[in-house]
DNA sequence: CTCAAATGTATATTTATCTAGACAATTAAA
DNA sequence: TTTAATTGTCTAGATAAATATACATTTGAG
């Protein structure tokens, strides 16, 4: 028997059908599709459904089980360990512990480095300053549960925040670290997303497979004045993370 | 020569390596890259770059092609056609057309299909009302000087907007239809964004190539007293769009 | 015109992916 | 204990992707 057109997957292909498979289940997990049994179809049936051979569907399971998502037992079935996507605000007052607060989860932010660099024509139009000005960058690792879900790049204009990144090395927490060098304060002016595939440093960090799909948040924070204090550019796993903008949350 | 590990391309598998590459190329052709030259290096070079042999930069190419993105001519070389990628405000007044008005574009939409159906949980929450409340679903394509940008299924309460899909077909603008209907003005309450690989029929009308990415944003519309007018599941091309999310922005 | 640098086309080989079927091992329930 | 349902393992074959060469065709520069 030759598949017909089965549930969602393509053989015109670029994309594995296990992998395609494994996306599918890993949205399906998310949106609570095997919640009541707690564990995913068998074998078999997950084969009726994709249109495609068993063994097909095996390699898309043990994908899922490299992930830590799933737990395949022989005789019981494949059990789902995590059911879970973090909703991640995205507001006026986007932060990135308190935004996760609610979700009953440890939120963790950790520090990867840290350094100097002129800015570029793109951070420069953002932070409102001249190409070249001096800044400071700094790459952080969010967790959820000890879980990587964000990789960020932070830019901060020198002339103000020279140091900050040592803040951030004993707070772990960039709202912190403003706080700590004065700025007790600051608000989202905007953010521009975007999704593709992650490339090969950014799934090690956020351990994702290959073919690994991040949405992309390039923001801009200011002080209430108005005036930019830090560019950032924070790649979300979009397997565990969607972003959601609340326009009138004013919390 | 068997390849060692070379720029970004991943040989464990899941997603081809002529897909990887020309994924590659779309995100370096938006970064600018090859603005300077206005086409790509030549199919060694870019075989080279990436660790793989020429045929397999070719079919990177050709995909790159048929998304019409650049042209390859025999001794000239690949010229890049487009290096755009549209800017989509997400808002309190989010609307498609006037979203796209400043990028010096044609925005257009255009009528699928409509029908009929009960609310589902989803649905049902977003709006809130009962599940099974009987709704009117409206699908709708988005494009920018033809180019197909969005995929949207809307569904309204059809107890306030019946016949709402008719109005549409003459107006050709959901803004107009709830205008037709006695609806003046409405505003986004919310928007929640996830990405994720298109699927078959999506990828059809989205003209998109195997494993191409979605962006996929949830919307809740209501009226001025904040009764939800509206929900909105749109599929947003991701090589083709961004999302901009200004925090206060009021066009 | 000649030549170099591109892309286009063709063929054969190797490697990865998917299918097919058979059977073993584990588990939970009858 | 028996049985049914499930995952685990193995082998074999078909299909798709990637490599390796070779040569043709188109284009622009000298």
């Amino acid at each position: 028997m030759t598949g017909t057109k089965q549930a969602g997957v393509d053989r015109t292909s670029g994309v594995a059908l296990w992998r395609q498979i494994a996306d599918d289940i890993r949205v399906a997990i998310g949106a609570g599709e095997f919640r009541e049994a707690g564990k995913l179809p068998g074998e078999m049936a997950l084969a009726e459904r994709f249109g495609v051979n068993r063994h097909t569907v095996r390699a898309a399971i043990a994908a899922l089980q490299t992930e830590g998502i799933v737990k395949a037992k022989a005789g019981r079935g494949t059990e789902i360990l995590s059911d879970i996507r973090l909703k991640m605000p995205i507001s006026r007052r986007t932060r990135f512990s308190s935004g996760l607060g609610g979700q009953a989860r440890r939120p963790e932010t950790a520090y990867i480095a840290s350094g100097e660099a002129e800015a570029s024509e793109e951070v420069a139009a953002a932070l409102r300053i001249a190409p070249g000005t001096p800044c400071v960058t700094l790459e952080t690792l969010g967790l959820a549960d000890g879980i990587p879900v964000s990789l960020a790049f932070h830019t901060f204009p020198a002339a103000r925040f020279a140091g900050i990144d040592e803040h951030f090395r004993r707070e772990r927490s960039v709202t912190r670290s403003f706080a700590a060098m004065g700025l007790a304060d600051y608000v989202r002016i905007s953010t521009d997303i975007s999704a593709r595939h992650a490339d090969e440093r950014e799934r090690e960090w956020l351990r994702l497979t290959p073919g690994g799909i991040v949405l992309e948040a390039l923001a801009i924070n200011a002080d209430l004045e108005g005036v930019p204090v830090q560019y950032s550019r924070t790649l979300f796993s979009a397997g565990r993370v969607s972003l959601h903008v609340g326009t009138d949350v004013e919390l």
